[in-house]
DNA sequence: CCATTATTTAACCAAATGATTAATTAACTG
DNA sequence: CAGTTAATTAATCATTTGGTTAAATAATGG
């Protein structure tokens, strides 16, 4: 693997990180605050902060004692980039969709 | 793991797959001809394939003794829709950036 | 039916992943 | 400095992943 891209979507790729990095959305965090809404041990966290921090989408500061996380957003936006490649694919199956929807609506009737 | 998204995102977390579906954006394709640039062998492009397909990214029809894949972009889009929330961490970013620069350039002078 | 072409399945393997518990390190606080 | 809180590292383990080669299956064409 090794590519950004790829370590990226890996990192994406378990709900436990995507639900971290939803709640660094919300601002930073401690690692025991992170930890807090999982049933799952502290060191089982440290390992996703360290899969999200290799892929370069948390970044650490300290304050006191805490090490608190935050958002870095330049993977997300790649990885963002790349999907809008496909963007026509997914328009163009709702127009499809659309188009049915719209037989049905003047051929279908009252029935 | 198990939940859509998180297999949508594994199934990106992967070069030779990213290239397939990219492949595949350009119109249906037989296996033979989505291995060809690979150094890789025939099987190991079907297990790849048996991933975008587990993850819901192409389907499959019937020509003759072949069987072309097609793109199927509906996981793109979740993908894409989940990364969308994140848009305005770099789009901040960004600000901050090109406030940066133009700090640089006025302050900066000639040095 | 036999040969050929297309693709998958099976069996195997090394490396990576996601979790655990126990031990360690770091920093503050009294 | 002793105790407490915060977090990481180490050792271990089961499962998954990404690849291989060899064998099997599917469909077409002569």
């Amino acid at each position: 693997m090794t590519d950004r891209l790829s370590t990226a979507f890996a990192a994406l790729a378990d709900p436990t990180r995507r639900a971290i990095l939803a709640r660094l959305a919300l601002g930073e965090a401690s690692v025991t605050e992170l930890a807090e809404p999982f049933e799952m041990s502290l060191p089982a966290i440290s390992k996703h902060l360290k899969v999200l921090e290799k892929a370069g989408m948390i970044a650490q500061s300290r304050e006191k004692q805490w090490r608190p996380r935050r958002l870095e957003p330049g993977p997300l936006k790649e990885a963002a980039d790349w999907l809008e490649h496909y963007r026509r694919f997914w328009e163009a199956s709702f127009d499809r969709l659309e188009t049915y929807l719209q037989d049905l609506q003047s051929k279908g009737g009252t029935s």
